[in-house]
DNA sequence: ATGAAAGCGCTAACAG
DNA sequence: CTGTTAGCGCTTTCAT
């Protein structure tokens, strides 16, 4: 079908060596005959086949990737950053996605390696001794991001307990005396790994611990509209702070459909900084997390990993408190 | 570093031929030795070089897409869908954003072409006669999404020109007697493949002839908040059509800011029904374009095309309009 | 039932 | 400057 080094070799009556070098411009050649092999290459519409190269490379010059859910908004912006980047250093990016599957984690990260994948960025739902134990035996290099798995397996995130400590130190400056923590995923922790959020309610409970008068409370259920009127009471302030955008934003119009608007003495306070957030009125508090830096941050330390150079156990990128008018 | 079929043979004292027999269960083989390689290879650690396996077989089992943006939520689900359908055909994604410029989308589709990619799906920004020639002459099946390039290019979308007809007739019989649509992209005609876009026009067009009476105005610009305000009048009551989503948010915030609600006699339609829209308040009408389904029949008919079987030049998902508040 | 040999398309080491 | 040879890891005739 498409045309070879071998036969446009043949066509200039030359070896396969030489055409090869002519396209790659690597070692001393004629200029000449390079010049008469690259114009035959082309009008003959030839195209390397990178599989291969990549086979005797021993690099295929892509990246994988290993997401929850890409149609949840953070990890599309996290996706597009890190395809930004790889591309920017010449990989290309494979990305599927695991919906929160332990064993489909297991079975895609052997399927990128088995492609040959120069490196990986997981998102992680698998945790425990016995999964970075798999990991470490990869041979491919890797990396997680949010999700921490063990000090051998590198990891990118930003200081979520701090990040949460801020956060609520936010509102208690606001002058909340209730903080509801609004965080689903804690129930899931037997099911997977929610790293991000425990840290998150340990930022929490910091937070707490540095004022005194100031009440916790958690909801850790993934039907938490119904369990909000409770705290709507309108003597205590109290804030809703979430463990996501994606709460807060159905909080917020669970709020204003039931009430028309946001309750007196009710905050609500999101986490992540997602694009859409731009759109609502009143603008809801956040914690910008920075998510293209992780990305960027994400993709060069894998590629340094890549080219042999050893990169920190744990890296950071910045995370800024973001006020708004929800609270 | 990874062992091989070679060394599997060497450890079992057999040759490569049975090892690889072995593993794919082709062909006739003794039980016993079937058994002792299987179990070899599990304890060495084996794992098949799916590069070298392309090579030989002609087949990556690997789909492209390629999209403007993911971190655009229409695009995040459409690939979401995809990936989805893709795994359940055995077919891993990989995907590439050409950031609607139109040199790099050819540059990716070459590249695409070139790593063996056994089919590929594409938004297309590049548009005519040549570039249909282009793809035409690329040997691995495509497809485009949404944009029409030509008819010798299978295309699948929605019938957007009906789809914005049956809009405009929603608005008009909702007593709306000026229509304006706003949809920046078209003022990128000369730029890129805008034909969804043109599409929709021409289906306003159509529900406006429908009905007397009724103005149409069109905003074709990105700065487009800046010229709501001459169709707020109080006196026609007037729809803000718009061409995507995104739009309508904007413009929702935009006016419950200035106006702290939707100004009477105004109202705003979306096209596309994003997952987002499920958090405003008040709901914002508009149309579904069956993101989902669009992303599964083209990945269905795509793995169709690989195989073989002739598809045809034009498919179509269904659309349905969503009334709501905002109209 | 198993093995030998050839080949996928490319690159690289080593001669010449 | 160019060609020969070998090989990446796998599958696939074709013999045996």
């Amino acid at each position: 079908m498409a045309v070879t080094t071998k036969e446009l070799a043949k066509i200039c009556g030359i070896s396969r060596t030489t055409v090869s070098r002519a396209l790659n411009g690597h070692g001393r050649i004629d200029a000449q005959t390079k010049a008469l092999i690259i114009e035959t290459a082309k009008q003959q519409g030839y195209r390397p086949d990178l599989l291969a190269r990549s086979l005797v490379k021993g690099r295929t010059m892509c990246l994988g990737i290993i997401v929850f859910d890409i149609s949840n908004s953070y990890f599309a912006q996290m996706v597009s950053a890190i395809e930004a980047e790889a591309r920017k250093n010449g990989y290309f990016l494979n990305i599927t996605l695991q919906e929160k599957d332990k064993r489909l984690e297991i079975e895609l990260i052997n399927n990128m390696v088995d492609r040959r994948m120069d490196g990986i960025i997981l998102c992680p739902v698998n945790k425990g001794r016995k999964f970075s134990e798999f990991l470490q035996g990869l041979h491919t290099p890797l990396l997680v991001l949010g999700n921490f798995v063990s000090d051998k397996i590198p990891f990118i995130g930003i200081n979520e307990r701090q990040a949460a400590r801020d956060a609520v130190a936010l509102q208690i400056g606001k002058g909340y005396r209730r903080i509801v923590f609004v965080c689903p995923p804690l129930c899931d922790a037997a099911r997977g790994n929610i790293y991000t959020h425990q840290q998150r309610i340990l930022g929490v409970a910091d937070g707490i611990k540095d004022c005194s008068g100031v009440d916790l409370a958690v909801i850790d259920r993934w039907n938490y509209l119904e369990l909000l009127d409770q705290w709507i009471d309108g003597r205590v302030k109290t804030s809703f702070f979430c463990s996501g955008d994606v709460f807060a934003l159905d909080i917020m119009s669970y709020l204003k459909r039931k009430y028309s608007f946001l309750p007196p003495n009710i905050g609500v306070m999101g986490f992540d900084n997602t694009r859409m957030l731009q759109y609502f009125v009143p603008s809801i508090a956040t914690v910008d997390t920075s998510i293209n830096e992780t990305g960027r941050l994400a993709a060069m330390l894998l590629i340094k990993k890549i080219n042999g150079e050893s990169i920190p156990k744990r890296s950071f990128a910045s995370y800024r408190i973001l006020d708004g008018e929800s609270i």
